[in-house]
DNA sequence: TATTAATATCAATTCTTTTTGAAATTACTT
DNA sequence: AAGTAATTTCAAAAAGAATTGATATTAATA
């Protein structure tokens, strides 16, 4: 496989996975652009190499910018924006769980809390029933949140040792 | 907040939240109600609290099947078929991740490895930019997968305590 | 083996999300 | 401050995903 067609594949394989993080197949097509791109491009070069229009590039560029997973360079002398991705990967794992946590985690305990009143009245069984469904997600919630909030303080390093030794039991 | 409004509250948050973690809102939805149902329940049964059709209601329960986050009941003299959610949360925690592994990373890192092909040829700038942009994310694939797969297969509480101490620092 | 009661299927429809592109805005430059 | 080159916005259109409901299939009963 030579380097564009590769460059291709990998532009491809991303989009279709940006769903899975959360993310539409624009906005992950033109991260992945980004990603193999050795010097920053403009929203014109975005447009044209995914055949996206004017619109569509800006809004998904800013979108990644508020991700915090692609940056702006402005060329000395030059008018135009270029981007440029953040391509340390293990950085762009940390921004994508510390976003999503945010986005997501963070409303989902709210609104548990909210939920959680009904443990006071553990009343009939019914009652015991969803109070105890209630505290076991909030507990995973709460969890998972500590969690990923560790990792996005944590150190590439200290972080994948400290992974592989729990992993090898 | 009265129990009949709790889970109705619980029902539509379940059900919005869903789209995260890679399922539909029926699907949630039905996964909700028959986690917060005391006993098994017929598809006319969700048909009516959900109100929703019987082909959404059929395949979104054999969805939840599929991923073994519910299971069939048979009634004693009874023809219909009933359903009932596993309702230990950290079993359903374990089911989704490993469900998400199966249909999610490991198709990814099979794709990955296609485009691994590449390591080879460390050529120029460019071709080791790439190379290296694979390998890291190949990389960062794998050790979820194996972290994923670790997961599935611990005990809960030894699961929790070693998170708990990872966590403390 | 015919009847009936249930489950499963899938083309058509509805709902949701993404994308377009033209117009509005912003901000350099002369 | 007028002209120009860029960015941003957003209503309308297109694409994509979920849902319906009528029909087909399966399987239990008499």
């Amino acid at each position: 496989m030579d380097l564009d067609k590769g460059k291709e594949k990998f532009i491809e394989l991303w989009g279709s996975l940006g769903s899975q993080w959360g993310v539409n197949r624009t906005m992950a097509q033109i991260h992945a652009l980004l990603l193999v791109s050795t010097n920053p491009m403009s929203t014109e070069e975005i447009m044209e190499s995914l055949k996206i229009s004017r619109g569509n590039a800006n809004m998904n560029t800013r979108s990644l910018i508020d991700w915090g997973l692609v940056h702006k360079v402005l060329k000395h002398g030059e008018r135009k924006e270029y981007f440029i991705a953040e391509s340390d990967m293990w950085e762009v794992s940390r921004k994508i769980a510390s976003e999503r946590r945010k986005r997501e985690l963070s409303p989902l305990i709210d609104r548990l809390n909210i939920l959680g009143d009904f443990k006071a009245s553990k009343g009939n069984k019914e009652e015991k029933h969803f109070a105890n469904l209630v505290e076991e997600i909030t507990e995973i919630a709460v969890k998972s949140d500590k969690f990923l909030k560790k990792i996005e303080k944590t150190e590439q390093n200290w972080f994948t040792n400290a992974l592989f030794k729990f992993m090898k039991k």
